[in-house]
DNA sequence: TGCGGTCTAGTTACATTGCAACTAGTTTCT
DNA sequence: AGAAACTAGTTGCAATGTAACTAGACCGCA
């Protein structure tokens, strides 16, 4: 019963190294890190059931459930040793080993050739000024600081990693759209 | 009741703009086109359920039943006008908006705190070398040629993208190898 | 001629994920 | 006082992914 790894389960025994939590500390943790971007927790639903099922393979147990007045109960997580030895499993691999997850971009590139060029020329280059937005932003968080220090560098390593991408992204359609607009590039509309 | 757009959808939608066909006449087609290196189509299951959603969608209708004397018999399907409609739809939005798909790798990247730097450089560098031999894998894409004709441009817009996108990574991850060896880049394993 | 391997063409079952909506109390702002 | 936003979940269904199984046809070769 090898437990099947996910973004979501990686998260959540990542966060739990640093200590045990519950459930919503572990979404708000999410969030305040920044790493809602790289971890899907946007619906809670499947936050709690990954943390069902995490218990029930013995990756996390729970412990005490805090009682604060004003709260409902709180049941609080600890990583198990297992749980620790699976995460650094988990994250060795992911390291590694490139891996296929079949993301819409590439997918949608591969049948441009139904719409015109002209039509394809400006649909990307919508996508050219919105990348151009992201990059801002995630150049942003590179920066910000907090109580007036600059986040260490190894903390952001996966916003670094995305603006590397976005600006290549970037690159590869400016490449693109001056191709089409020379007429370099170009085909007849529809089924090839 | 708007259909789900997902890779697989458009994929099927964009073939049949080629001409009517059977599931598997689909499936092999992705794969002969080499499209399957952006659409999931390993498993056949999720192809078939797709089809009969398509339909009962009313985005593609199955016309005659093909019958080969040696072959079971075969259900051909047709792109209706209003599969034609939502493909391109979903093209240009596919085309211009950016989303955040959660791949594994960032998300892993955001925890290599809990390692030690070397350990981290070394998992790195297996994921460089193993880019390289992807790299070269879809460069050699690019250059193969069908009946001595090179496969033109347009159609090959989607493999090109992902040698952009993975020379960036490369790229990047080689600057993090040399922070790390140099020292520029280190941290303290364990718990943030 | 029989054997293994591969291709064609699916189906069944179960695990996992994703999405939408609903409950219900609490704090904060205006 | 009322609206918005946060805390902290649950329920249900739709969609996707993964594995494994069936079953006939074809292909080379020993």
């Amino acid at each position: 019963m090898t437990f099947r790894r996910s973004t979501l389960a990686l998260a959540i025994l990542g966060l739990l190294e640093n200590g045990p939590l519950h459930p919503y500390g572990i979404q708000r943790l999410i969030k305040q890190w920044g790493k809602d971007q790289v971890v899907n927790v946007g619906q809670r639903t499947s936050l709690y059931r990954m943390i069902v099922r995490l218990e029930e393979a013995g990756l996390i147990t729970a412990g005490a459930t805090e009682q604060d007045e004003r709260y409902p109960e709180r049941t609080v997580y600890h990583l198990t040793d297992e749980g620790r030895e699976v995460c650094l499993e988990w994250l060795a691999e992911i390291l590694t080993t490139p891996r296929n997850e079949f993301p819409e971009f590439p997918a949608g590139l591969s049948f441009v050739m139904l719409l015109p060029p002209e039509t394809a020329g400006e649909l990307l280059g919508q996508r050219r000024e919105r990348l151009t937005k992201r990059i801002a932003e995630l150049q942003l968080e590179l920066r910000t600081e907090v109580d007036g220090q600059p986040i260490p560098r190894f903390a952001l390593l996966e916003t670094e990693y995305q603006v590397a991408v976005a600006v290549a992204e970037a690159k590869w359609i400016d490449a693109v759209l001056h191709d089409l607009r020379t007429g370099t590039l170009t085909w007849t509309p529809g089924p090839a």
